[in-house]
DNA sequence: CACCCAATGAAACTAAGTTTCATGCGGGAC
DNA sequence: GTCCCGCATGAAACTTAGTTTCATTGGGTG
């Protein structure tokens, strides 16, 4: 037979989807694909890994991209670099989707796609980590918006599964922007402000005014260059609609 | 002999110390604390849980605690809440300690523990959402700053664990601070800029430029009451020391 | 053809976790 | 005291994931 990792994936999702996960022995995937249960654990190691085929190579498209990133900011390529797992699901489609009724349904697949996000949360956090200055407060900072980041990839992602989700790119990017507005001001040096304006005056009033009192405060629409010296500046829009 | 679950979880750590979590059977732990490979089932279930003894006991704190609580926000809520968490692995000393050698050395484990880190995360998300009004941002919102919470715990955790901590209180509240305070504007209504200053402009002059022209825009150290009209604001002094 | 090496299969083995049943023990009820 | 009941424990068989070891095969190369 000498079915290829593709064939014995379909035959598991094909098992899993009928009989059930824990129903179905490895045995029954390994008859299933035609391969003898020896080959089965030396292509995947786990039945549990049956399920997720592609991670290993997709948690080494995220660092490649992490590593070769020309975004202005170390946060900025973190949100650029998850956008890639995201992408990745949804262009799997239907195969995702069946996985998401798996894990949903089945706890140790729960806890498995659990632990692959804390890695991809992992290697933000080292990334992040590497760009600041080493303080307390700077790996405070990578690790919580390594976490930030990654639980808005997971609210979108799953919003996507759920089928409640219409346009994944606009969302995405809608959610990483909250993130990343949330987090900017902890990229630059100087000192940052943030008000808020009542209603009836304008973001344009605001910046305006800024602009004409304090020489030199900027107030943009771009995120700061790293470790400028704090003469960048960027707006926030809140959360509500 | 039939030993409580205090002495069989001794019995478990005391040869996970020194022969090693991987090498110590089911068997031995239960020849060890003087029962039978049934009682020790029956009562942890699994071999990883005697890691854990606790865990569910402490879940079920800390969802007590978010129940009845009168703090002035969701988020407080939810940041006094992971202090219970805290303090009881600060409280439980060197048995924490050594769990924290386990669980560095051997990666079941460490999936284990990242798995409970998420139940609680799953509570406070809930907690969030529950006190949000139900839109989409609201959502957003309540998961990444669950995350972040959690986030911001296990770093303070990690580095007591770690001994790399004096004082686990004061790390704590600061850690928890600083998530506050980046999340706190998402709870205002009305729209928010960030503006960063050059130096040589003090947080003082901009405040009096924007009174100035701005009527109305408030620049204050406090943080804003849950769901004010927008009139309130929030100043953010910036990450570094 | 002879050789080699890499992939496969077969089978034994370990250990976790489940299930089933037997046993014993304490505490009433009479 | 004795009978009985419920409950915790123990014993042992069983299932299955995952490992290890070894034999086989088959395809490419000199």
């Amino acid at each position: 037979m000498a079915a290829g990792r593709e064939e014995i994936v379909d035959a598991a999702f094909r098992l899993f989807a009928t009989r059930g996960y824990d129903a179905t022995a490895v045995d029954d995937i390994a008859t299933g694909a035609g391969i003898s249960r020896s080959t089965f654990f030396r292509s995947f190691g786990s039945k549990e890994a049956v399920i997720f085929p592609d991670h290993d190579t997709l948690l080494g498209r995220v660092s490649e991209r992490l590593r070769t990133s020309h975004a202005n900011s170390a946060l900025s390529a973190v949100v650029d670099a998850v956008k890639i797992v995201l992408f990745h699901y949804v262009a799997e489609g239907d195969r995702a989707r069946e996985r998401y009724r798996l894990t949903s349904a089945v706890p140790a697949l729960r806890e498995r796609e659990l632990v692959s996000g804390a890695r991809y949360q992992q290697l933000f956090r080292r990334h992040l980590s590497q760009w600041g200055d080493g303080s307390d407060d700077s790996e405070l900072r990578a690790e919580v918006s390594a976490a930030a980041v990654v639980a808005a990839h997971n609210r979108v992602l799953r919003r996507w599964l759920r089928g409640e989700c219409t346009d994944p790119h606009e969302e995405i990017e809608r959610a990483l922007a909250v993130v990343q507005h949330t987090f900017v001001h902890e990229a630059v040096d100087g000192p940052a402000a943030l008000v808020v304006v009542p209603e009836g005056v304008s973001m344009r009033m605001v910046e305006a005014a800024l602009r004409q009192v304090v020489e030199g405060a900027l107030v943009a629409d771009s995120p700061p260059s790293r470790r400028r010296r704090g003469s960048s500046g960027d707006r926030v829009t809140p959360s509500s609609q």
